[in-house]
DNA sequence: GCTGATTGACTACAGCCGTAATCGGTGCGA
DNA sequence: TCGCACCGATTACGGCTGTAGTCAATCAGC
């Protein structure tokens, strides 16, 4: 339950991604992983790692003449906050207006309703 | 359903939540509401204002010499925008994750817990 | 040993964001 | 009618973001 004080960009995120896809890895790695997504240079997403290195999202480790990088963030805390804090700034902090709503757009598949109900049934328990 | 297709900013938020509080208002009312929020000069909301136009977010009608600030953006369709945008960011699109996300953090509260189930059998019938 | 490829570090630069000061016009009270 | 208060418009400016170029060191192969 780490909190992630520094924020991350758009553009960084896709870079964790790849990270939390798989660590450790190498600037080169990471940079081919990530072209899947987007078209950019390896220096671009060199940039991105130092930045995310300045804020202490990710940490890395020398290996030869390179580095090894690896997120200190785990995906699910960056999760849990990014949710916490879209439900607080918009629905006041309920989650159920958000369900509504999501609802309402036809956003939620029988299997998501299945299995939001096994989620409820359990936390009746 | 109107697409949102510029990026509302965090501060525009805050101007956007008085806009849709109330509205037509003079940019001395929303700067008067917003002051409960944040401790803003009156010309950084009507930056905020102008910023908002050019965008194409509000529009003003003319009173007198002054303008009345209204949104064309309904607070229910700038809401459905983000919680679809971060659901597909953060979960593929899918709802549960997320509800199981935040049910894991002792988000939901026993109320939560039964609206959801209300919203639940109203999808299955 | 010299050369070319690779790597991280540094630099660049335009656009957006947060926050506000200033300017020029105008209506109102004295 | 003279000045002041108030309004929107314009300008400012430092920080962050997206996107990348360049530089200096270094490793690997000839």
């Amino acid at each position: 339950m780490a909190d992630i004080s520094e924020k991350i960009s758009e553009a960084e995120l896709v870079v964790m991604e790849a990270l939390w896809e798989q660590s450790p890895q190498t600037a080169t790695d990471v940079a081919d992983r990530v072209a899947a997504a987007r078209d950019w240079s390896v220096q671009t997403v060199k940039t991105l790692l130092s930045r995310l290195m300045a804020k202490d999202i990710i940490a890395a480790d020398q290996d030869g003449r390179r580095f090894l990088y690896r997120p200190l963030v785990a995906r699910d805390d960056y999760v849990a906050g990014e949710s916490g804090r879209l439900v607080n700034r918009l629905f006041g902090g309920r989650i159920s207006p958000l369900v509504a709503q999501l609802a309402s757009q036809d956003q939620l598949t029988a299997e998501d309703i299945a299995e939001l109900e096994d989620i409820l049934k359990g936390l009746k328990s």
